[in-house]
DNA sequence: TATGAATGAGCGTTCATTCAT
DNA sequence: TATGAATGAACGCTCATTCAT
């Protein structure tokens, strides 16, 4: 019995979800408006924040969902060989990340892991990119004078760092590539070429 | 005349500063309302409009200047000869940007230097930074493989990134200082010991 | 300068009013809106509440202002000289405080005078009809035993007993008027006709 | 097996008005949930309407309960030889009504006997009281000039008139037993000392 | 009877910003 | 410059009541 009920409750939270994505597919994170989201979803206001504390916590579902997935697809790939294919596998997640301001503001107020009651879905994306980073980085052929764990730290400072130069007028698209490249190579492969030879 | 309505005016505007900054040693930046600080300052709400774009603009110079005030203190300094030194003349930095989650937040929107038409003073005051930064970093026994300006970048983007795992319950202050140790000497002097060497 | 604000004030709340009003008019107390109310007046939802604490207290004002009318309108008429003569005088403000259940309820909550910060309309409207009615029973042929004052706060204990009756399916209109007028014979003229003659 | 079924309801309604108590006990009857009751007694939400229509039915029913209460000790009294044992006898039932603001509007607008279908506790307790009442009047030492009705109708008129002034913060508790003692003399023995001689 | 997710209308609030004076 | 009333779009919330299972 308990089970049929929350079959029908699994169902309403998945009309929240599709209904808030489909908003969010025409006009973008920041637009979305609980009132429109309930209308498309044909269920009561009250319902919604029966599901989900406020309307902050539905988009961090949502934003926490789409870095999942590009996990999920980052996981499936071969470990890569070389900087360009770290840069290469990590661009989609750039991408999502300044895909809007308002994105990046969520994003950065919950990558703030526990600061919050319980770990939520961004903090947990966060979680997940350290364990793939530091698995790529120990089977590369990067420096292996620290920790791999150390490495992954230092690959997402970079990460964030150019992600939060996306928003500032005076880059461009390429220009952040490149630096994302200078900084990872000075990164991963002190001493340059060499690195290989040594 | 032209001067004394001036003098006025900068009368008006230090009482403002005055004001937000007597709210903000009460309660916080994020606490700070324009209601309250017209209030105190005793002017209407409109003269505030008159003496800064926003409400961001104040806060923005308000955070500039403490920044600056490290800064010069920084500035002061002899280039520290290692790891240790950097992180003991920035440490204070960091306080600064840790002193409130939403500080924190506000700088790194800002830090984006010219996402705004001018650029302003939380972005001048990275922009120096990078030049401290740099100089330092050149003048120093630190790596010479890679310029001193993508050194600086790295340290900055190392910088943010510790002060943001402030806000994140799993870290404490120890913990942060080591890693930001650890991530500085990898940056630095990769290689470890052998940096002296080299 | 200051006047001339006020007076755009001053307007903006007699829109607010007369909005409200007619709203009332058209639908009773308890349909009224406040989402409507801003509408017809013109006005924003956030200017409403800058003029009244809540809905509750534009209400108060509104059935405050009523209960004057009425008051102003008895305190004109000559002193009654008999009971059907009180009771005709009275009998608007019954059936003002009769319209709407709404309404009942709200001047129950609102007479208790004092209990909210500052005295409101409605208790002031019942402070009034106690001085009204006082000076009424010193002047009229009643019963000089007891001071005007307790003979006042009697009829007002009289006054709400039936009116609260009104709400109450088992009574018609006219057995409450009946009973009204027994309850006031025994208090105003205790010994029956005899009063006249004592 | 319908007794058995009989028994399980009879407990379950039990519980719930159990837990209604506790939670008025803890926090008074205004701060009464659903939500909480039904949680206290363990059981949905549903079958609290399943036992009662609705929430003021269960108020309503607890109010009434302990107005019986009273009731039933008021019976038991010798009917009263003067105005201070009125008084007294009925003093508690006021300190019951005066409990709480929420009860008191609860009890007015109850007290309207019939206004809903059915005969509620509260109306009941009123005619409860209506009954002693008259009884008493009819058998002591009171004015015989008008029905023992009347006069019963106008003491209860009284006793709301003074409960509803507790909730008025103008008057104290000592000044609303004196009034009340005058109005029930003026009332019940119209000419004061001459009372006792007719 | 029992369950508990869903309902739903509307109130109060927020507060940076504007604009007519 | 200075004034301060007015703006306005949502959000969050409430919580008794219903209804399909």
């Amino acid at each position: 019995m308990a089970r049929a009920v929350q079959k029908r409750t699994l169902e309403t939270r998945a009309r929240l979800i599709a209904a808030a994505e489909e908003v969010i597919a025409e006009a973008g994170y920041e637009a979305m408006r609980v009132e429109e989201v309930v209308q498309r979803a044909g269920v009561a206001k009250g319902t919604f924040f029966a599901h989900f504390r406020d309307k902050e916590a539905l988009l961090e579902r949502l934003i926490g969902t789409r870095g999942d997935a590009q996990l999920d697809r980052i996981e499936a790939l071969p470990p890569p060989a070389d900087i360009p294919a770290i840069i290469a596998a990590l661009n989609p997640l750039i991408a999502e990340m300044t895909s809007e301001r308002y994105v990046f503001d969520l994003i950065l107020r919950y990558s703030g892991a526990a600061s919050r009651a319980e770990t939520g879905p961004i903090a947990q994306t966060f979680a997940r990119t350290d364990e793939v980073l530091s698995q790529w980085l120990a089977l590369g052929p990067f420096r292996k004078d620290v920790t791999p764990a150390l490495l992954s730290s230092g690959v997402q400072a970079f990460l964030m760092h150019v992600t939060a130069l996306h928003f500032c007028e005076l880059y461009h698209e390429q220009t952040l590539q490149e630096m994302l490249t200078e900084l990872l190579e000075a990164w991963l492969l002190p001493g340059g070429t060499g690195a290989k030879a040594g």
